[in-house]
DNA sequence: TGAGTGACTGTAA
DNA sequence: CTTACAGCCACTC
C-alpha cells in the first residue's frame, strides 16, 4: 500500500522541478520507492492538480498523456512552452535534453 | 462484492 | 519500427 504521505511526496518533488525542466511518472515513482506505481503518480498529481505544476511531468516517452487534465488541452503546452521547453505536438522536443532525475534532489 | 478504468512502464513478438 | 500483454494500486460504478 502506498504511504499515507505519498501525495505529499509528490508534491513535494514536483515542486522541485528546476524551472524549464521536466520528468517523469516513473522516476518520481522510482524516487518514491514505488517505481512499479508509476500510475499512483499521475493519480496523485490528479489530487493536487492545482497545488503542484503537474505540467512538468510527463510520461517517459515526454509526451503530454495529462494534458487532458488540464481543462484546456493546449494549456499543459502553453506552460511548458513558457518555461522555454519546445513541444511539438503533444511531445516535448529534444525532451531527454530537459529531463530532470528527481533523484538528483540530494545531488546537488 | 466484483469488475472496469486510469496523467505508466517494461518486456516480448 | 509498431503492437500486445502483464504488473501495478486506488478509485468508481
Amino acid at each position: 500500500m502506498l504511504p499515507p504521505n505519498f501525495i505529499d511526496d509528490v508534491y513535494r518533488i514536483v515542486r522541485s522541478i528546476p524551472h524549464g525542466k521536466v520528468t517523469s511518472y516513473g522516476a518520481i515513482a522510482k524516487s518514491l520507492g514505488v517505481a512499479r506505481s508509476s500510475r499512483m503518480v499521475g493519480w496523485a498529481l490528479n489530487k493536487s492538480l492545482h497545488t503542484v505544476p503537474a505540467h512538468r511531468v510527463v510520461n517517459r516517452n515526454g509526451l503530454l498523456t495529462g494534458k487532458a487534465a488540464f481543462g484546456n488541452q493546449n494549456e499543459m503546452k502553453n506552460l511548458l512552452e513558457q518555461e522555454g521547453i519546445e513541444v511539438q505536438g503533444d511531445q516535448i522536443v529534444n525532451f531527454q535534453k530537459y529531463f530532470w532525475d528527481p533523484d538528483s534532489l540530494g545531488d546537488v
